[in-house]
Order: structure tokens, then sequence, then C-alpha cells
DNA sequence: TTGAAAGCGCTAACAC
DNA sequence: GTGTTAGCGCTTTCAA
């Protein structure tokens, strides 16, 4: 048996003996129907399982077809994950699919799937952007109206909407945290690329803490790496120092793995305190206090901003700020491993 | 200033003093081009910065579109990401975009979601199937050829490839590695419904690895539930019974969250194997024995398994298993807490 | 090597 | 309330 071709609507027009148009009319609830003649099309839609293709309704009405664009550095990060379905949960409920892709924090792939995408004649398309990526390609969109997001990084010299993280006083709170403690040296992991806007705003948000403190800014005292390995390694740097840190702030959830492998290893009662929420922190001992993100509403408000556009919001584009939350499990104390070789 | 619409074919045609058809020929590299067209052809493309639309291209040649729909239960998983990552990661360099959405282990949204996927004419298909989820309007466009795997999960009578990890084994080579360190009561954390493939099959694993010692099975010693929290209550019953377990094994990543946090809550010296690996599981204490699954590693074989259908490939599907693997971390010791309330 | 015409599945614009 | 025609952006088919 020869498997039937999926069927148009001018199959069910046929079965139904009416025209292409009526079927159309029924099915997108626009224009003017007869309750029979509605019946009947209903039936024999559903007789064929029929189903509109999303596909050529965008190629002959000329809107945009009903799709998201989303560009993520990794979609294995839990980070990018969460956001992926705050955004997913958001748009799905106003008929959007989410198309994907990960960059891999490559300038050139990020580019060639927002091509791709705008291509896809997306109806908003959000990214989070890689440094040094070129977004001039996207002006003549934005000024046709396509609601653009950076999400996570502001994008480069262009009026679009943004969501991100507290980042700066996350970390400044975080490492405030780390001080009233009674940590003095302090040292900071922080990803690569140093330009990284998370990464300068983190650690912005750390000097200014020292600052605030009277404590001096030591440069030796601050590692970076690309992954969890260097992240370790980075740390070990920093321990083997004449005079090493008695507490670290941890850039993000990678370099947190990376840290705490390192001292797990070392043994070296050095407190943390982690920006990026990671799971079983309240586990470790000592516990990880965390400035928690919240991936899920960085979706959720990259999601809704789009829709707002799409609805017709013509104002001048904003940058909404998700609040980082300090989330204290005890790992701000001071030497909390040493205190167990004390008498009590 | 009015911006201009995005340039067709008959744009870029209209430019170079050509036929749309030669352009179309230029881009697509079929039919003869002679090298000066060609030449002027992607010069007026690279000016205009005209891209083809891929979604006209699939309706008017009737094959499919360039993407890859995936159904997964929650994007926020960082399962199901590193299986998105491994497909895409594999797609990708064949010119495959992923189409996504979450079920939520929704059955109704799970059709939803490949239904709409189909009318958008996707390539292929990947889905973790939910639990009473009817697949039967798959029939249809798997006669036709759809590439259609089934993740993580098999689905229901249907001859489609399928791609799973070692999950039996997994549970039972973890529950033999609490065994050999001298546990007889073990308890089981698995997660809902309890008809769910990988729970059953774990949970058969477990079992058998209890028969193979000749520890009887006890009903009572069997917790579940659906999420985190549930997941600690669930071990906080079996911590309060007459005879409680000395170890527990956690039947996916959310049961281990959950039954981590209340050991950690109740202080009891109980041994944990967790199936599927966690971050930070050598830092714990004591440190995690775990069944480490090989979500990247799925996701690369679900992309392949569809890449060879779409190459041709029409022999009888396959199941691929994905071997799970036994991370050693120390979790299995006996009352590995209690030692140290004894004198050395 | 190139082009003209027709048509994919659908809807806009108009007619009746 | 319904049908007809044309045409979206592209490729097929055929002819030159």
């Amino acid at each position: 048996m020869v498997s039937p071709r999926r069927p148009t609507l001018a199959d069910v027009a046929q079965e139904v003996g009416v025209s292409a148009k009526t079927v159309s009319r029924v099915l997108n609830g626009n224009g003017p129907t007869s309750e029979s003649t509605r019946e009947r099309v209903l039936e024999a839609v559903g007789r064929l399982g029929f189903q509109l293709n999303p596909m050529a309704q965008s190629i002959r009405s000329g809107g945009p077809d009903t799709t998201v664009g989303l560009v993520i550095p990794d979609l294995a990060n839990p980070f990018f994950g969460s956001v992926a379905s705050g955004i997913e949960a958001t748009v799905r409920d106003h008929g959007l699919t989410l198309v994907m892709g990960s960059s891999g924090d490559d300038p050139e792939r990020e580019t060639d799937l927002t091509r791709s995408f705008l291509a896809r004649r997306v109806s908003a398309l959000m990214v989070v952007p890689s440094v040094g990526a070129d977004h001039s390609h996207l002006k003549r969109h934005l000024a046709q109206g396509l609601p653009v997001v950076f999400i996570d990084r502001p994008g480069h010299g262009l009026p679009t909407d943004t969501v991100v993280s507290s980042n700066r006083k996350g970390a400044r709170e975080g490492t405030a945290h780390l001080i009233a403690h009674g940590h003095r040296r302090i040292g900071f992991i922080g990803d690569l690329p140093r330009g990284l806007y998370t990464r300068r705003e983190r650690q912005a948000g750390y000097r200014a803490a020292l600052a605030e403190a009277g404590i001096p800014y030591d440069r030796a005292l601050v590692g970076e790496a690309h992954d969890e390995h260097g992240a370790a390694k980075a740390l070990a740097r920093l321990l083997a120092l004449q005079s090493p840190p008695t507490a670290v702030v941890s850039g993000n959830n990678v370099m947190t793995l990376g840290a705490m492998a390192e001292l797990g290893r070392s043994g070296e009662p050095v407190a943390v305190v982690a920006i990026d929420d990671v799971p079983m922190a309240e586990l470790l001992t000592p516990a990880l206090t965390v400035v928690a993100q919240d991936p899920v509403t960085i979706g959720r408000e990259a999601g809704a901003t789009a829709l707002r556009r799409l609805a017709g919001d013509r104002s001048r584009p904003r940058t909404v700020v998700v609040q980082n939350r300090l989330i204290q499990r005890g790992s701000g104390e001071r030497r909390s491993a040493a205190d167990q070789e004390l008498p009590a």
C-alpha cells in the first residue's frame, strides 16, 4: 500500500464539497461561515487528520512564522537550559514554537544562527550575545519591528530590549558577606573571555565590596579560566600564593565546580561564595553560600518582552534586571574547617 | 525612512539582470551556471544580504523542512538539556535546525507538539515519550519514511528507532556495589509515574541485584515521588521505619537532590548510590557514588540515527543502548558517617 | 548555459 | 455566506 501524502486544504475542500477558502475560513476562524459548513468541514478535518501548514500560511500572508529564534551558548549548561524553559513556557501559550541553536560562544556561529533564523522569518529573536559578535545585520530587522531581546548580556550598540541579572550588585553582596565574616584576603575566579559582560560586572562588584571595606584590590588574587578544569588550576594557583586567600568568590556555576573540586582535593579551609546556584550547595562542608540567579525568570521576562513588542509596544527599548539573591548557607564563616581542628 | 522589505530571489535576479531560476541555480549549486553569472549573482547576494527562504523552498519542493523536531519533558533538567545539546551538535553540520518543545511529561502536550512539528514538515522527529501518550498519528509519517527516534524511553507499539541508557544493568551494578560493601537493607527511591520505563527498568535492576545476593525484596523499602521535595519525604519515611535502610539507591537526578537534602537534615549515616550523575558528587560527605548516564552521547546517537535514516537507511528499527558507568566515590562504604563517631 | 511558465499550500482581495 | 482569482518565495518542468 502506498501511503497517501499529507492532506492539503484542497483535499479537505474536495472532501466536503466546498472551496479551499471556506475551509481556510473555518480553520482560521475569520470570515463568516454557516454553522452547517463549519461542522462538515471540521468533521472532514478530523477524519483526515488535516492541519494547516504554518509555513505556507506565513509565506502567503507575508507575516512572520510562528516561531521564536533562540541562540544560547550551550544547551547543556543548566543556567541556559532554565532560561530556555522560561522562554518556552511564556511564548507557548501564544502559539509560538522555539527554534534553537548553540553558539558555543563563537561569534561566527552566533551570526550564522541569527541569519538562518531571520531567513526563517521568526517572529522574534532572542540572543545571548557572544563577545565580539557583529549584530549589524539585525538593524534592518529591528527597523522593521522585529522584536530582538538580548539575554544575560547586553548587545553592542543596538537599541534592543535586554534582560540581565543584577550581576554587580549580587557580586558585591556576596563579597561583602565574606568581609562581614572577617575575611580580608578574598580571591575571585572569573570566566573568560575577560571582556564578557557578566565577568566584568561581577568582578566590578567584587572590587566595589573590597573598596567599601577599605581592602586594597590585589590583582594576584584574581584567577580566570575557560572551564571547570581551568578553574581548578586557577584556584590552585591562588592557594599556592605566599599569602593565599581565606575566601574566594567564584564567578559562575562552571567556575564553582572547578573551584570546589580543587578545594576538596587540597583540603584548604577556604570559604566560598558562588555566583549562580548549584545543586546540593547546602550539603557541602561547609555549605556553599551562593548568589543565586533566577534563570527561569530571566527567560520569562525575555519572552514577555518579545510578546509585548509583538502586541504592538513601540516604546523605547528597556533593560529588565532580574534580581540575584544571596543565599547564606554558612560558607562565609571564617575558616570553618579549621575550626574543627581547634579545641572547643 | 521606510525600511525596505527583505529581498527576494526576484530582487537579486533583477539586480543582476538574470532570471530568478538562474539565481536559484547558483545558490543551490545545482544546474549549470557560467562562472561569470555565478560571480555577479554572488556579488549581488552579498550586497543585498539575501538568503533563500527555507520555508518557501520546502513548500515548493515538497520536501521536508530543514528542521528536526524535539520533544522533551523539561528543558531545565540538565539531563535533557545535555541530550538536546548532543542532538544539536550532530545535526547542525547537516544544515538542520532544532525545533523544540517541553511536554512537561503531559501526553496531550506531547501530542500537540508532535502534531505541530509534523505540520511544519520537520525532517525528523525525536521524542522523549510520556507515559500514556498516543503515538498512533505517527504511523502514517513513519510509513512515508519520516525518521522518528524515541529517546530515553521506548515508544509504544511503533517500529521506531530508540536510544536508551542501560538502565537495568546500571541499577543492578549500583545496587550490587552497595551489597558488596556490606549493606543488606537497601532502599530505592523511584520517580513517578510508576509505569515510566526508566523507573521500571531501574527498579528491576535494583531487585535483580538483591535477588542475586539472596536478599529478599522488601516493598516497604521502596519510596517514590514526583519531585525533589517528594523524594525528601519519601526518604524520610524510609528512615522512620522500624528497621530503616542502611543504604539507598536513588532513581534519577531529581530524586537524588531530594534524598541527599533529607539525609543532610537527618544526619543519618545512610550510603547512597545515585542513578544519573550530579555536579560535585565527589565533594559530598561521604562522596556520592553514581551510575552516570551519558546524555550527550544519547543525543548524539539519536541524531546519528536520524541522519542515517535521512540518508536512506531502510533497515529494521534499532535500539541503541548507551552504557551507564558506575563511578565509585565512596558513598558505598558502610555507615561512613558513623565511623567518624567511633574512636580510631 | 539560461529562461518561461506552472505550481507547492495557503490566503488576500475581490466578486457574487 | 461562499467562490474565484491571483500571488507569497521559491523550484519544477520544459523549452530554447
